[in-house]
DNA sequence: CATGAATGAGGTTTCATTCAT
DNA sequence: AATGAATGAAACCTCATTCAT
């Protein structure tokens, strides 16, 4: 899927792949539509974990929300370059597959809260207003997904661009943020 | 293509939304993809006259910039709430159809080019380093497409919260930005 | 036609070639399957003139054989590579289109009655039996047909060699015919 | 395809003809044009078939001769009246189907090895010069092809007439070649 | 005589899914 | 748990033919 879309990978190819049968995949799964399910949940689970081996030693609010840009964007050993790919796929059939968009949602829903969560704690340790946390990481969170998008679908971005670009915006985002009244 | 996604639009169903023919579809078009194809051109070219029309009346580069990010996300009255389902949908195909590919690449690479230099002009105006240029308007134009996907692809976003939040994102980065040398 | 075959050869394709429109086509042709039976009648002229050009000048019966068959296989300045895979795929058609077989046959039959006068003749000149005239004709006339469709479906007979063979072979069984009684 | 023709033979109607859905031929066949290749291995197997049936009550090799020509075109028992359309639809398809050319081609090359082996045998038999083998089992042959061709394409040939008139022209060919030096 | 847009039926092929084994 | 043949709907596309201009 994370090379020839939702549509182009088609279940006979995806037993290939696997080394399954046909048959046997629907066994397992019911639909293709599951399988596109399962590979959200895959793909949550992974980011989730990037970020927790990030966070695990830094202890600043701060320093976590680069810890939580990095397990998106950053090209370290443990990145899968089909991961981004898929993020894309997902995000694309999320807009016309209604099972797919609870799960993408459901998804994006759990990763927004924590980024709001981190910025909110670093806004409190700057001293600084918390009333727009909602709005400020959703435009991060847009920086990153964005980010997904231009690296898979053109060549213009220089690779790892995405992890300094966004951090620095961030950076600027908490900075320019004003004093807590 | 904007409502089922590219696979999802049979060309039977475009043609009979155009009140056209099967046949005549592919009399000009040639292919699907053509069809495709005619569409990213046809959504670059409405961005591009949606930003003529902002940056008309205003004078200095930093306006323009905010001219440049209503283009792109402003709910307005000539905004088509059609045009960013397809913008996403268009750079998931982007993703392993070659020819979609390099459209889409040419029309962001189009429009990066138009961010950076509104950016350079403006840090050029308040007398700040134009070093990064290429990473910042990277960056924001990420934002941008990251909120076309959030948009359509979750209800998580507040309506309109794009226009303002890039934007006040955006100002932070300039602003953080250093003096020039 | 001759490169593609009759169905793989499409009107406009054939209008193309021929500096023409579509609708003009069929303006003086009413149908695709008249185009064919136009070639049907230009290919059957041709032969006949080439016929007449090489018995022109001889003034036996015998030669007037050769004649006949170097006018179908001889490969000389004024052949037509094209006019041999022309009449495999006429014959072809002929199998399952009606009105084809007609024409075919009819061009065929013409053939055949002039290939059977040149024997009967040549028998006649020799003081042989000419009551096989008919059963040798048909066996020359395949023989020559089968040349035409070898030639161009394989890669196997060295070019020109049906001209001399196909003269030796008609040359044994005139020779092999027993004295007229 | 022998009634209708290669392309008048749809895969919808071959599978009904067959007794399967459309899907199925597709499953075991992969294309079309796969399935006429099928169709000339079946072919080439079973004139060889019938030759090795003819051949096995003879001992002299001019007897085999006579037996790969009744193998081809005698009208017995096991006489297929399909195969001879058949061959004839597939040498047209030969001549712009390059897969199909191969084939043929293979399938005549065997058989044209066959005869002249046959034929230089007889010749050696009768003490008669064997340099021209190759050009007169070409010639044989072609009139086999061109029988094929005039007896499914006219009704001008009487019925049968191809196996007496063509092993009549063989023997004259045989007959006249000239003695060994 | 000439154009070329338009038609719509029908072609081959793909594919998610089922099910007997 | 596993196979893979089988299904049949639907996809994209081609094409001979028509017709307003």
């Amino acid at each position: 899927m994370a090379e020839r879309g939702y549509e182009g990978a088609s279940t006979h190819a995806i037993a290939r792949a696997a080394g399954l049968t046909p048959g046997l995949v629907h066994y397992h799964f019911g639909s293709k539509q599951e399988i596109l399910i399962g590979l959200v949940q895959l793909l949550a689970d992974n980011v989730r974990a990037r970020y927790e081996v990030r966070s695990g030693p830094v202890t600043s609010a701060r320093e976590r929300v680069d810890a939580f840009i990095d397990a998106h964007v950053a090209l370290d050993a443990d990145a899968d370059p089909n991961a981004v790919r898929c993020w894309v796929m997902v995000g694309a059939e999320a807009l016309h597959q209604g099972e797919v968009h609870q799960v993408y949602q459901e998804a994006v829903r759990v990763e927004l809260e924590l980024l709001e969560k981190l910025i909110r704690d670093t806004l409190v340790d700057s001293g600084k207003s918390t009333s727009d946390t909602r709005a400020m990481s959703a435009a991060v969170f847009s920086a990153i997904q964005g980010a997904y998008q231009l690296s898979v679908s053109t060549d213009l971005l220089p690779s790892g661009f995405a992890s300094d670009s966004i951090k620095a915006m961030t950076r600027g985002l908490l900075h320019s943020t004003k004093e807590s009244s």
